[in-house]
DNA sequence: ATCGCCTCCTGCGCGC
DNA sequence: TGCGCGCAGGAGGCGA
C-alpha cells in the first residue's frame, strides 16, 4: 500500500475534482473488501465539502442538506489500492470495485464533465465505510489513532515518552498506528537508516536524542516522498494514473544484499514481526544518536 | 497492557 | 513453457 505519502498524493489529486461538487451516485461492483462496502443511497445528491486524510484513511466530507446528518465516506487503500479520476465512460478494469460519480464544474450542464472517482484494489485489503454525523473521528477505526507524523504533536520527546519500558523492536513501534500514523514498512526502514538506528533494537532502549533525530527523519522522508508523488513498487498510481518516483530515493528498502550507499557494507535483511526489513549493519549499529547521513 | 502471530486476497517473480 | 512456492506497501483481532 499506499503508505502516508501515497495516500496524500491521492488526496491532493482527487481534491480539485470533487470539492464543492455533488456526489451524484455511488456504484459498488464488488462489495467484499476487508469489510463490506458501506455507501448508503442517502448519500446520493450530497455536496462534497472536502477531502481529508487521517493517517492512511481518506475522508470524503459530505453535506446531506438541512434535514439530515452530515457524514463522511472513509476510504482505505489497503496494500494495493488506488483511486483514480476518470471520465464517466471509462471502461472498467479488473479489480475496479467501487466508484463515486461526481458532477462536473458548477457552471457546466454537460454530463460529460461529470467524473468518476474509481477504486481499484487487487488484493481487496482496502475498505469503504461510512460514518454519519459531523465528526468522523468517532468511527472505531479512527478513534484510537496516534498523532500525525507531519503535525505539531509528533516529536522526538513524544516517541521517547511513549516508548519507555517497551520491548518491541523500534521499527514495530514507529509502525504502530496507535503511536504515530502513516509510517509503513518502506518509510520505517528508510527513516531508521537515516537516523542510524538498528530496526531490531527494543523501542525502550532508544535514547531521547536518537528519537529526536528519528522524528525529524520520519518527517523528512515522508515529506520528500510526497513531493515525488509517493513510492511505486508495483501497484500504486496517483489519481492521474501516474506512478510515484520516490523509489529511486530509497537507501535500504528492497536492497537486501546490495552495498550500502554510504559505507558499501552489504545490506542485511531480517524479519521483524512478520515484516521484512533491511538495514546496514555498519551505519545502523546503535540505539543512540549517530546518523550515517 | 503488551507482544507476536495469523489473517484477509490476488499477482508476480523466482527456481526447478 | 509451466508449475508451485514464497513473498508483497496494512492492520485488525486474537491468544499467550
Amino acid at each position: 500500500m499506499p503508505e502516508l505519502p501515497e495516500v496524500e498524493t491521492t488526496r491532493r489529486g482527487v481534491e480539485p475534482w470533487v470539492v464543492g461538487r455533488t456526489l451524484k451516485t455511488t456504484r459498488t461492483y464488488q462489495s467484499s473488501l476487508r469489510w463490506p462496502i458501506e455507501a448508503p443511497k442517502a448519500l446520493h445528491g450530497a455536496n462534497i465539502n472536502g477531502v481529508y486524510r487521517r493517517g492512511k484513511y481518506l475522508l470524503f466530507g459530505l453535506d446531506l442538506g438541512d434535514d439530515h446528518d452530515n457524514g463522511t465516506l472513509i476510504v482505505h487503500l489497503g496494500m494495493s489500492g488506488s483511486l483514480r479520476v476518470l471520465a464517466v465512460d471509462t471502461p472498467r478494469l479488473k479489480h475496479d470495485h467501487f466508484e463515486l460519480v461526481v458532477s462536473g464544474p458548477r457552471k457546466s450542464k454537460s454530463a460529460q464533465e461529470d467524473k468518476l472517482i474509481r477504486l481499484n484494489d487487487p488484493r481487496r485489503f482496502g475498505c469503504v465505510l461510512y460514518q454519519s454525523g459531523n465528526d468522523p473521528k468517532v468511527h472505531p477505526l479512527l478513534a484510537h489513532l496516534g498523532v500525525e507524523p507531519l503535525g505539531n504533536e509528533f516529536s522526538g520527546e513524544y516517541l521517547f515518552q511513549l516508548s519507555r519500558r517497551r520491548k518491541l523492536a523500534v521499527k514495530n513501534f514507529i509502525m504502530d498506528s496507535k503511536i504515530v500514523v502513516g509510517v509503513g514498512n518502506i518509510y520505517a526502514a528508510e527513516s531508521l537508516f537515516q537516523a542510524g538506528i538498528r530496526p531490531t533494537v527494543p523501542a525502550g532502549k532508544v535514547t531521547r536524542q536518537a528519537y529526536e533525530d528519528l522524528s525529524q527523519r520520519i518527517r523528512g522522508v515522508l515529506a520528500d516522498a510526497i513531493r515525488q508523488g509517493g513510492t511505486t513498487l508495483r501497484d500504486f498510481v496517483g489519481s492521474d494514473g501516474k506512478p510515484g518516483y520516490f523509489k529511486q530515493s530509497l537507501y535500504v528498502y528492497g536492497r537486501e544484499g546490495e552495498p550500502c550507499q554510504v559505507c558499501a557494507t552489504r545490506l542485511k535483511g531480517v524479519n521483524i514481526g512478520n515484516r521484512s526489513s533491511v538495514y546496514c549493519p555498519t551505519c545502523q549499529r546503535h540505539s543512540s544518536f549517530q546518523p550515517p547521513i
